[in-house]
DNA sequence: ATTGCCTCCGTACCATGGTACGGACCCCAT
DNA sequence: ATGGGGTCCGTACCATGGTACGGAGGCAAT
């Protein structure tokens, strides 16, 4: 346990420590117990390498389209035995991040016909639009 | 030209018609002149297969990933001259595209993964967040 | 013990891309 | 000429995912 301060916690999983905030608030991440020292609201919390892999968690399941909601979702899961509803949620994704991809790839070959028009010469503009329509 | 009205013109290019009125807030869509009717505040306005094609570019260079900002330029570019500009944004567009292609495609095999881990039998819940760390 | 940085907390604000509302007005069919 | 549906317009509101602010207090080094 590496014992950070939210701060360390913060550049651990490469962002702020309001979001890290946020997340605690929105249930992502526990809020973990303050010692109680000496001063009336406490003392300083403290994570472990725990707290950083789930964040991390968090930022890769965002990256793969999930909202915070769902990632509520599965971190819950992940400690229950609902092996089901992780398949499903994962399957769901699954479908939804190959129609992604497959759209994405679609808009870089439109992109990449427009570069190509606009590099090959004649004067006026280059068909931004058209390069774009199916 | 088609002669459509506003509804009709949502309807072509899959959107609300309060899409299109915030796209011509934006700028994104011309608000094209009504024919000045009887009627103190003007008549109705119409629209042609011009605005349909440019609705549906608008709504495909959303999906490659351009912001509404972007797109305006790219609108804006269409008509003018500056093929430099123009293969710039499609070039940094597609070097952004291929990151996110690459990152979606990565989310999807530690879904698989997961997926997987899942359907392989065993008690007690499978490990969602292992499943996603690198 | 003073300085300087960190943490804590609530609350407010932000950007993006819409979506909803309500009252007036218009057009077309019956 | 009356009704119903579409349009017009400004303004308000929404969801998502943060980001900023200000003041109070803690912590460690000098």
């Amino acid at each position: 346990m590496a014992d950070l301060t939210i701060g360390a916690l913060a550049r651990a999983g490469g962002v702020g420590v309001e979001t890290i905030r946020y997340y605690q608030r929105r249930g992502l991440l526990p809020e973990p117990a303050r010692p109680a020292g000496p001063g009336l609201g406490g003392g300083v919390r403290r994570y472990g390498s725990g707290d950083v892999r789930r964040l991390r968690f968090i930022r890769s399941a965002q990256t793969a389209g999930f909202t915070l909601e769902e990632i509520g979702e599965l971190l819950t899961l992940d400690a229950s035995n609902e092996r089901a509803r992780a398949q499903d949620l994962a399957r769901a994704r699954i479908l939804a991040l190959d129609a992604r991809i497959a759209e994405l790839t679609e808009a870089r070959e439109a992109l990449a016909r427009l570069a190509d028009a606009c590099a090959s010469g004649g004067a006026g503009p280059c068909p931004i639009i058209s390069a774009f329509q199916p």
